[in-house]
DNA sequence: GCAATTTGACCAGC
DNA sequence: GCTGGTCAAATTGC
């Protein structure tokens, strides 16, 4: 880790240092010096959110997760494990409720999306509720795969009050299960990319990741780029409030899903500068437009492999620079 | 009958 | 005390 850091730490002076040299070397027209100033800015961003990351105080953090853990474990026997040794009743069943560990708010991926479709994964919903000052209710739900495989993630799904046409969906843990009839990625229109808007954002404890939006060139083959053979709806069971004119009854839940199309439109993946509880609605005004790619696999993809790509991807344009100058 | 969803209650964190 | 996340009994659907 220290060593990682150490080179982060090289390469974000190097980075610097080479938009000094350019800056001052040479004469620059405006717009060059503008694009400079872009590319410049992007790479040493890219190398300080690494290193934030890496700074994190993860390991105090999960210290004290371990803390909680143990007295909880103490206080709240395994539910999953202990459902049916501890007395065993309703009476014992209801004196448990509530005896659970609350998440604290850990990493998390945030997408703002156009419809509801399959992002390859079995959900389960476990919970709904009303959040102030919101119009609709946010949904919970966890893997299906929690119980038989201990899979930990989970996903918030939220209509957006300003937006109604548009979700924002919260992914928190990864996925540690395996599910051989769901295929992966999330779903995304072609069409629709040209003037759609990716943000992105992976979350950890109070610690800002990025400020400003991403290239969404950043991510060719993220998750958020497939092609729209793929689409299932995977939402259908959702109690979603949309608007009259977008929505319909889902004869098989009776619920109210989108209609707007069968495909799963991101328009933002943002990288908020507030916690996820307090942010509002990503701005999707300021990213660039979106290239298309295929659908592939990235499950197994974590947070500092995006972050790679990023980097990456940012040496890459500022490399592009430099031979046109 | 089983699995998934709904929904009121409970509790942690702020 | 309020808000949001989770639990679990009840309900619904296949």
């Amino acid at each position: 880790m220290e060593n990682i850091t150490t080179f982060l730490e090289k390469g974000k002076e190097s980075a610097h240092q080479i938009r000094s040299f350019i800056n001052e070397r040479l004469g620059l027209k405006a717009e060059d010096r503008e694009a400079l100033d872009h590319h410049s800015w992007a790479t040493l961003n890219s190398f300080e959110t690494v290193l934030s990351i890496l700074n994190a105080p993860d390991i105090d953090q999960d210290d004290q997760v371990l803390i909680k853990k143990r007295k909880f474990e103490l206080e709240c026997p395994d539910q999953s494990k202990s459902e049916d040794n501890i007395g065993g009743g309703n009476v014992v069943s209801k004196e448990r409720r509530g005896c659970y560990k609350r998440r604290k708010t850990g990493q998390s991926l945030i997408l703002e999306v156009n419809n509801l479709t399959d992002d390859g994964h079995a959900w389960r919903k476990y919970g709904q509720k009303g959040i102030l000052n919101t119009n609709y209710p946010r949904n919970y739900y966890r893997c299906t795969h929690k119980n038989d495989q201990n899979c930990q993630a989970l996903k918030q799904v939220q209509q957006i009050s300003e937006n109604p046409t548009k979700y924002k969906i919260i992914y928190q843990g990864q996925h540690t299960c395996k599910n051989p009839h769901k295929t992966p990625s999330i779903i995304i229109d072609d069409s629709l990319e040209e003037n759609s808007s990716f943000f992105l954002s992976f979350e950890t404890n109070n610690h800002l990741v990025a400020k400003r939006p991403i290239n969404p060139a950043l991510f060719p083959k993220s998750p958020f780029h497939a092609n729209t053979t793929m689409v299932k709806q995977e939402y259908a069971p959702i109690k979603v409030e949309s608007p009259p004119s977008a929505t319909t009854h889902d004869p098989h839940s009776g619920a109210t899903i989108n209609q707007n199309s069968p495909t799963s439109d991101i328009t933002s993946i943002g990288f908020p500068s507030t916690p996820v509880s307090e942010q509002g609605d990503v701005n999707s005004s300021l990213a660039p437009e979106v290239n298309a790619s295929t659908a592939e696999s990235y499950d197994d993809m974590d947070e500092n492999d995006w972050i790679k790509l990023l980097t990456m991807d940012q040496f890459a344009s500022l490399d592009g620079l430099l031979d046109n100058l």
